[in-house]
Parts: C-alpha cells; structure tokens; sequence
DNA sequence: CAAAGTTATCTATAAAATCGATATCCATCC
DNA sequence: GGATGGATATCGATTTTATAGATAACTTTG
C-alpha cells in the first residue's frame, strides 16, 4: 500500500481547490507559494496520480483530483472533530455550540425546545442559524455548524441522521371551501390543481409535491410563498389551499384567519423531522441530549 | 481552535493501544521508543488532554484516550482510503478485493454471485472470507475487508450499509409434524418450545429469536447447531423444529430429507440482506457493482 | 513585443522528527 | 537494603522535511 499523504498536504490542496490558483492558495494558507507548489507536489508523487492540471493559464482539478478534495474534507473534518472532541471533553454540556434549523420548523419548535434546553443545560449556549436544508447541510460540512435541525426525506448521504418524530400534512384551505368537508381528505384534483407552494428550495414545498404524488403543479399564476406566514395568508385572501405540517397547524397559526384544516386521509403523506450532524462530530453527548429534549418538547396544543 | 495533531502521531497513539506498552509499539511503528515518546507527549500537548496514564508500572487510556483512539482510527482509515482511492482510480472493477460472507448467506448467495461477477468484471478478483457479523465488520474497520455481506438488523454505526432485498424465514420441521399445517404458520407455543437453534453468535439465532419475540428459548437439551447443515440434519432427526431463511429452502437444502417448510403468516418476519463497506471506501464503484450483481442473482427456484 | 501574472525549480535555512545514549522511576528478587 | 530488570522520559547530535526567497519558464494581456 502506498504511503499516506500529510494532513499539510491535504489543507493546501483544499486551498488550492478553493483558489484554483497556487498564489492565492498559498496566501490563504499563510505560506509561500513555493512551499504550496511543492506540497502538491509530493501529494500528488504519494497518491501516483494528477490532482490538477496546469496546462495554459489555468488550474483546473481532475476527476480524480474532485473525489480526492471530497475525501480530503472528509479527513480533516474528522481530524478537527477529534481535536475539538480532546480539548472540550473535560467540560461537556456546556460552551457554544451552532444549530442550523429549517425555516418550517423553527418558529414550532424553538419557542419550546430553547427555554427547556436553557433550563436543563444552562451551561450551553446554543447559537441559531435560519436557512434553507441544503444550505444548512454546506455549511455543517463545513464545521460552520455543529447540529442542523431538518425533515425528512432529504439526501445527507455520509451525515449522522437521527429520525425524532412525524409530523403530518394537513390541507387548509377557506372555511368555506367545498373541496374541504369530513374528517380526513382524500388527495383529489378538486385541490391540487389550486395548492399554494413555497417557492423553490423549501423542502416543505418538495415534501407537499411529493404528498400529492406530483413533480409539478400548476402553481397559480406562478405566485409562490416565501414563508409559511406569507403562504397562509395567500389561502387566506382565497388564493388556493395548502398542505401545512401538523405541527404548524398545532402552533395556532391559523387562529382568527377564518381557515379550516383537515388531516388528510390514510397513509397520510408527513415528514420525519430529524436531528442532523457530522458523523464525527465531538458534540455526540450534546446531540443526544438535544435530540432528546426535541422529542419531549412537540407540539401539543390542538388548533 | 486547537492544531491538528498529524497522521503519524495518531498512528502512534495507535500503536501504543494496542500494545500498552511505549517500547513495544515503538517497534511495531519501525521507530526508535523516544521518537515514539515525544510523539505521544506532543499527541497530548497539541489536544490539550491527557490521554494515557503511565503510573506505577503499566500503561493505561484514559476515558478520552480511548474516544480518541477510535477517532484516530477512522481518520486513519478515512486517508487511507482516500490514497487506496486516488492509486486505483484510473482502473476500476478491477485488483483484487476482499469480500466478507457471514455463514448463513453465503452458500445460498455466492453459488450465483460469483460466476455471475466473474462474467461481468472478469479482471476483479474478490477474495472471500466467511465468519460471524460481528468478525467480518471488525475486520472491515481494520481494512482487512473492503465488503460484507449480512444481514440485518445488525448494529453498524458509521458504516455504509445497503440494504439489497428482504429474506422472509419459513419453518421447518419432519413431513408429519402436526404443528406444520395449512399455507402460513402462526407463531405458536406448540412449536416454539421445540425450536432448535444455531449456536451463540449467528445472526441467523437472534433473527429466529425476535421473530419468536423471545430473547430466550428453551433449546432442547442446550444442544444448538453450528451450521445451517447441521441444523437441518437435526431438525431432520426429529429433535425440534427451526426456523429457516427463504433462500435456503430455494436452495433445496431439504431435498430428500422427508421435511416440510412452511412461510410464516403475516407479517412474516424477514431478515435484510444488506451489503456493508467502511463510508470512506475507496471502492465504492465496485460496491455498487457488487450489490447489483447479488440484487439480479436471487434464489428462484422453488423447493 | 513588453508587461503582468502565473507555476516550477533551485538553494539556503529553519523546523521537525529521529536515533542512541542516558537518566529516572518502580517493582521485585536476593 | 541494594542490586536487577523492565519500563518511560529526556538530552544532544543528526537526519529529514518544510519553507522562504530568488529566479526561470511560460502564458495571457495590452
């Protein structure tokens, strides 16, 4: 087998990566553009095989040089989370840690789960971040966060994914809407060919087309929300009806809209919402914790 | 944040894990015992951690050594895997890999897989090795193994783990058993009781036993088999009755044996095949490959 | 065709890892 | 109690590795 390549090594092709240039990337990496050059170098006599090509003006990665960065982000990843696991194992439960939350769940979720979490560990302190899944995602790859809070289903290929509950789709539309009567709706053209979506990269929106068993829908004159406030009030003001989590509905959103709400009939489309992070992350023990108090903290209150 | 510790310091620490012992280790890593004590020390300084305890006369880890140890592990494993990567990369599904079958898969899997894989990538050769669960995935931490082949439910952590398709279990018993009657066996004390049993450490007994929903059964006369073979030959003998995964029956594993096998009534109780490989593999075309290959080469024929 | 910007290479130097020897510690044996 | 064997830590010298700075070679741009 052949030898391993340094860490150094690896961070400078990262940099590279990153700069696509040997100058700048030196820079960033605060050594000389020499020293970068020559690490490459050696990185890609270890590996035996052309990271980046050099040819005319430009420094282009291969296809092997790609999966290479990949794994070498990987690597240090997991390097850093084993630094960052030593340093602060003495002292768990306590210090700042980075929680990413998707926008359609975070205001049904942390107005609960922040006060009991500050209760049970007033030692944490627990920084938020707001954003789309796959932002989220980047940025935990990155260690720019350390837990992300999404539902599922929803790629994460290589993370730590810990399911914590369902939560089902309702359909809300006007009070008075024909299409909305009995106990449990049947998925029908009567109201999909009238739901009102978030717009692109809500996960919510995809989770809602999928419900319905449909890639696209005629979004109605291509007008889509930009929350989940903004989306109950467009059904509101009669524009359509909407596919809204169960937990959304229990949060009392809906209260003096004059809307009505109805689970939708068996099996009944929902989304699991899940605890996400590195699978090296040092943070285990805060992440079992927080996913804990997560689970004991939904939504109870019925609309 | 702290500085990464190197490759070889954790290799070190490593090292020093397995054999407790500074001058040891230092010989297994090909270096002096003071190059291997500085490391250490340095290890230590660079984490901010104590991790071995070297009083009195015997080397120790400490809680966070041991955390360590195992994330030492997977960085390690992670670069080599990406060297393994980037030397093969210019030529897949082919070299030599090493591929792990637990006992009660791979007569029934392997007599198809391999001829069929042999066709498709004539210039792969797969060396095999056939032990319990629990061996073959320690030994795929190690990177003594690039795949395995189990079945699941089965702890697998941080591992990747493809589930390939469902293996219902069927029961087994003589020709006039009268507890064997009609199309579908209900789970019954009538024959439960006389439910004979692999030895500890086949997944093949705690499967059978949670399909029973019995952590214990009474084996007749603590006599347990040590193979599916022998297992048959005592059912066959009259002893007791087993429980048997579907694809062994297609096998005609029972031919001329005066037995009878049944499914069980819904819901059946299955195990999951699932192919398993380290998330850092650096093969991961061939795992596609693979479990492709074994989805298109099921047992079917019919007992 | 000069100017500006880029990467590779060379040399000297600084930093690090390593070795071999030695100091130190500790349990045990006599 | 003192010698002994087995262990880790430390020291100084040496080798190896990484780096900076200068420069060459090359490309694109103006």
């Amino acid at each position: 087998m052949s030898a391993l390549p340094s860490l150094r090594q690896l961070r400078y092709l990262l940099a590279l990566a990153e700069h696509l240039n040997f100058t700048r990337a030196a820079e960033a990496s605060f050594v000389s553009q020499s020293a970068l050059s020559t690490g490459l170098k050696e990185l890609e006599a270890t590996l035996g095989v052309r990271l980046v090509e050099r040819d005319r003006h430009s420094v282009a990665l291969t296809a092997v040089g790609d999966e290479v960065v990949a794994r070498a982000r990987q690597v240090l990843a997991a390097a850093a989370d084993l630094s960052e696991y030593a340093s602060d194992a003495s002292r768990p439960l306590q210090g700042q840690l980075r929680l990413g939350v998707v926008p359609t769940i975070a205001p049904f979720v942390l107005p609960r789960v922040m006060p009991a979490l500050r209760a049970q560990f007033p030692r944490l302190r627990l920084a938020l971040r707001e954003d789309l899944t796959v932002h989220l995602l980047e940025r935990l790859r990155k260690r720019q966060l350390d837990f992300v809070l999404i539902a599922l289903p929803f790629e994460t290929d290589d993370l730590r994914v810990l399911p914590l509950y369902k939560d089902k789709f309702w359909l809300v539309g006007l009070e008075q809407d024909p299409a909305i009567t009995g106990r449990a709706i049947q998925i029908s053209r009567q109201w999909t060919e009238r739901l009102l979506l978030l717009e692109e990269g809500h996960c919510l929106r995809d989770h809602a087309l999928q419900a319905c068993r449909a890639s696209e829908v005629a979004s109605v004159d291509g007008i889509e929300a930009t929350s989940l406030l903004t989306l109950v009030q467009m059904v509101a003001s009669g524009m359509g009806v909407a596919l809204l989590p169960e937990m959304a509905i229990r949060s009392r959103l809906l209260d003096h809209l004059s809307l009505k709400a109805r689970p939708l009939a068996a099996p009944a489309p929902e989304r699991v919402i899940a605890l996400v992070t590195r699978s090296t992350s040092a943070h285990m023990t805060e992440f079992e914790a927080i996913a804990r108090v997560v689970i004991d903290h939904q939504e109870s209150e019925y609309p």
